[in-house]
DNA sequence: TGCTCCCGCCATCTC
DNA sequence: GAGATGGCGGGAGCA
């Protein structure tokens, strides 16, 4: 659909016009918003597609030519969307303008908008118009999600797996009557459609039923959930493999779940852009996971994110900085140094739910090997601490029993085990080790 | 070779 | 009915 994105684009004109855009980029005066021209964009990027969101104009012939796909990441294009309309004179922006500017088709701009609208930092207004809200929109986005995670977390669903909630559970009613009038409410349309359609009403029109299945599917709900799994479970990290597991559910198929991992990757990329999250490795298996940051903000502070060549070429970047790892392979012991890690990320969980159940005051709480290992490890000398530690040991077996959740997501119930699990041979390994 | 993720088809929704 | 939106998966770049 290129043809058909770049003709509707161009066609588009008037209507999505706003405040952020320029004008038409026939006539080229300098741009009100990001004068791309005065960026510096690398050799590689100034021609093709990519010299066009530089020069401000057309120059779609050339696309192919220098093909790379580092200069089209998703989440190089997010630092450029971020860079072009995070500032104080922005306040509204048209799909068709974003899409000019940046050089890209419109379908790729939907991809940043509803990822960006998911965290706050965007609000959708009307067709094809977006009103920026910018980071200071993150924190209150976060908040909610949070909150909202933590009631799903109290009650019964967990993040209901998306497939199952599709078919199960659905209601949008509300969401519904918000997209009957898109300048109302817009603000709180997508972060209420998201996770609150756990509740049954049997008499919702079944010709909802695929909408609902399609909203459910959406690339904003997508990036609510997956940010959830980091705001409550508080792991340290997740891989995507892990993460679409979670979100889905058991008992999907394969393609199903490759579907939903590349999803995953898209959004992981944006959110990296964005500061939210970062690549890193997991611990154990040395997979690709990403780390919850949780400070959005720009990746560059002046000027346009570009893809810069790699400093070393073995590095994969993608445009954004995904990786902030710098154990080269075969180096790296994970061993010890990533232990502490995994089992802080579990260490959290226990102590999220002793918080989300409201006993965060006790005393007499021990935090296993979650506690800082430098401080561990000082006391393991002494007979009565080994001891004390088996005893640990087995409050923390009895707390992970005691504050285990009830998930009705399988798969979510096996990686809090899976993290208990890790945890309690990683302690007994340390006890085994200092004894 | 497997991971990553861009690209664009096309179904669905909205006006 | 036309245009807007966005799910989806093929397949290519990359390490």
């Amino acid at each position: 659909m290129d043809a058909a994105s770049a003709s509707s684009s161009a066609a588009a004109g008037p209507s999505s016009s706003s405040g952020a855009e320029p004008p038409a980029a026939a006539a080229a005066p300098p741009p009100k918003v990001a004068p791309l021209v005065q960026l510096q964009a690398p050799p590689q990027l100034q021609r093709g597609a990519a010299a066009a969101a530089f020069s401000g104009s057309g120059g779609v012939g050339c696309r192919h030519h220098a093909y790379s796909r580092k200069q089209k990441s998703l989440g190089l294009l997010c630092s450029n969307f971020v860079a072009l309309y995070d500032r104080e004179d922005v306040e509204t922006i048209g799909l068709d303008d974003a899409a000019k500017r940046l050089g890209v088709e419109r379908r790729r701009i939907y991809d940043i908008v509803n990822v960006l609208e998911s965290v706050g930092i965007l609000v959708r207004r009307a067709k094809n118009r977006y009103t920026w809200l910018g980071f200071e929109g993150v924190p209150a986005a976060m908040k909610e999600l949070k909150e909202r995670a933590l009631r799903e977390l109290s009650g019964s669903a967990v993040f209901p797996p998306m497939e199952e909630s599709s078919t199960a559970n659905l209601s949008d009613d509300e969401d519904d009557e918000k997209l009957g009038d898109a300048d109302e409410d817009a603000d709180s349309e997508k972060l209420s459609q998201s996770m609150d359609n756990t509740s049954d009403k049997p008499d919702a029109p079944s010709c909802r039923l695929r909408s609902d299945h399609r909203k459910e599917k959406s690339l904003g709900l997508l990036t609510q959930n997956f940010v959830k799994l980091f705001l409550t479970m508080e792991v340290e990290t997740v891989s995507l493999d892990e993460a679409a597991r979670l979100l889905l559910g058991e008992g999907h198929a394969e393609s199903n779940m490759r579907t939903k991992v590349r999803r995953l990757y898209d959004i992981a990329n944006v959110l990296s852009s964005l500061n939210l999250i970062e690549k890193t490795q997991q611990a154990d298996t040395r997979k690709p996971a990403f780390r919850w940051l949780g400070q959005a903000k720009r990746k560059q502070e002046d000027g346009f994110t570009v893809a810069q060549p790699p400093a070393r070429p073995s590095k994969r970047t993608f445009g954004t900085d995904l990786t902030n790892i710098d154990n080269k392979r075969g180096r790296f012991d994970s061993t010890m140094e990533n232990k502490p890690k995994l089992m802080q990320g579990a260490g959290n969980i226990v102590k999220s739910f002793e918080r989300q159940l409201g006993q965060g005051n006790r005393n007499d709480f021990v935090y296993g090997p979650f506690h800082p290992a430098v401080a561990k490890k000082q006391e393991t000398d002494d007979h009565s601490v080994k001891q004390q530690e088996r005893k640990t040991i087995q409050d923390w077996e009895n707390l992970a029993v005691s504050f285990r959740p009830q998930y009705q997501n399988q798969a979510l119930n096996d990686l809090f085990g899976h993290y208990v699990e890790a945890w309690k041979s990683w302690y007994l390994d340390l006890t085994r080790e200092t004894s």
